[in-house]
RNA sequence: GGAGGGGUACCCAAGCGGCCAAAGGGGGCAGACUGUAAAUCUGUUGGCAGACGCCUUCGCUGGUUCGAAUCCAGCCCUCUCCA
């Protein structure tokens, strides 16, 4: 079975619109992917998120290889049959837990090893180690492992991260994979522009099929965050996908696209959902404040999410009020549906050439 | 009828002479959340005021004291046990 294609079919500016075939079926890009970290979308039903109009979700090397384990997601066939998922998945490769989790015993180019954090048992977890989880989860797409670090950092402690990435990189790239799965690499540099430049070459030198930018939107200012994204991305082959990792809030979505960039994720729609927070085109709607308990109207009057077509925001509310699991599971729905059909409008706005001033609106009901 | 326990803010519950507008929960109100250890975290919760502060409040009524949610007396209401 063939892995990965991806073409570009237009280009405005640095923004594109692309086509990615992965063989768990195809989308446009730019993509937006709902996160299920723990092989599931939290609190929807595959066949919801699918309805949302998703058709690639991102999962975790790092929380399935503790749990489960790799084992018992090979012998269920991999990812797609374990949590019944019709569409594409990418892996992230645990870098990013590895920093968060904050357990960390050491880090060397050798391997990370630090303390699980459902049992304490000591891990030991190398790049290799990293995709071939990876490689028994079967991801269309998976991640090499990199090493994230926390904001701010000097450019000394950027710089010995960003070397073991590449480091990483090059040795995750040596083992072999089934042609099903390709594998993206990950640039990291924190916010010294001269290391995200080498980063990206040197990544581009080793040819991936895709590219990720980490190690963004974590405590930077905006303008560092924007500057670096626009500047890094300049340096990536262009006619590869750029995932720009864990981003986000509308506008950047929006500021992302306009750098060139062709796949996220976040889980924003989810978590905010799960704490009562909806997106809409007009701002975010607290659906938890008092000021809703008599409205009978949808989360968002025209959307045409399952959860719009069929509840008020005062039922909605009100499960809130009653700590029901469905409010996490509608508005979730709502959520994530609500960032599909803004990717929707985002690559409509790029085919007319019209994104600069849906930035514009955008910025409006989303400000930094 | 007798013996004992208790009545504190929206609820539960600490406090038992001044540092008390009153701990801690819960609930309420609001905010945060960007490759999800997140069903989490933060703020706020007597009234008025921007603030110093002022006013009202610990069952009720009186009293002691410079000062009382805290001590005393009477009353009301409750709970447990005995008859």
């Amino acid at each position: 079975m063939a892995g990965l294609a991806y073409d570009v079919f237009l280009e405005q500016g640095n923004s594109r619109l692309g086509k990615m075939k992965t063989p768990h079926g195809e989308f446009n890009t730019p993509v937006f992917m709902p996160v299920g970290t723990q092989a599931t979308v939290k609190s929807v039903l595959p066949s919801d998120v699918w309805d949302t109009g998703s058709r690639i979700i991102l999962s975790n090397a790092y929380h399935l290889f503790i749990r489960p384990g790799p084992d018992t997601i090979r012998a269920a066939g991999g990812l797609h049959p374990f949590m019944n998922w019709p569409g594409a998945v990418l892996t992230d490769s645990g870098g990013f837990q590895i920093m968060s989790l904050g357990h960390m015993v050491s880090i060397s180019d050798e391997q990370a090893v630090f303390r699980s954090h459902v049992d304490g048992s000591l891990i030991r977890f190398s790049p290799e180690d990293s995709i071939r989880a990876q490689i028994a989860f079967g991801a269309d797409i998976i991640m090499c492992l990199d090493q994230c670090i926390k904001h701010p950092a000097s450019f000394d402690v950027a710089k010995e991260a960003m070397d073991r990435t590449i480091l990483w990189a090059c040795r995750a790239r040596e083992v072999d994979l089934p042609s099903t799965q390709s594998l993206f690499g990950i640039v990291q540099g924190s916010v010294y522009p001269e290391l995200r430049r080498h980063c990206a070459i040197e990544l581009s030198s080793m040819d991936f099929p895709g590219y990720a930018i980490g190690g963004l939107s974590v405590g930077e200012s905006k303008k560092e965050f924007y500057d670096i994204l626009h500047y890094t991305t300049q340096y990536l082959p262009e006619n590869k996908p750029r995932y720009l990792m864990g981003v986000g809030h509308p506008l950047d979505l929006v500021e992302g696209v306009m750098a060139g960039i062709d796949m996220f994720d976040c889980v924003l729609p989810t978590r905010n959902a799960r704490h009562g927070r909806a997106f809409t085109f007009r701002g975010p709607v607290n659906l938890k404040n008092a000021s809703f308990s008599q409205d009978y109207l949808p989360i968002e009057e025209g959307c045409d999410c399952k959860a719009c077509r069929g509840f008020s925001r005062s039922y909605i509310r009100h499960l809130f009020a009653a700590r029901e699991s469905l409010s996490w599971t509608l508005l979730s729905i709502h959520n994530i549906r609500f960032f599909q059909r803004f990717m929707d409008r985002v690559r409509d706005c790029v085919a007319r050439g019209t994104l600069a001033s849906f930035r514009a609106e955008t910025a409006e009901f989303y400000p930094v």
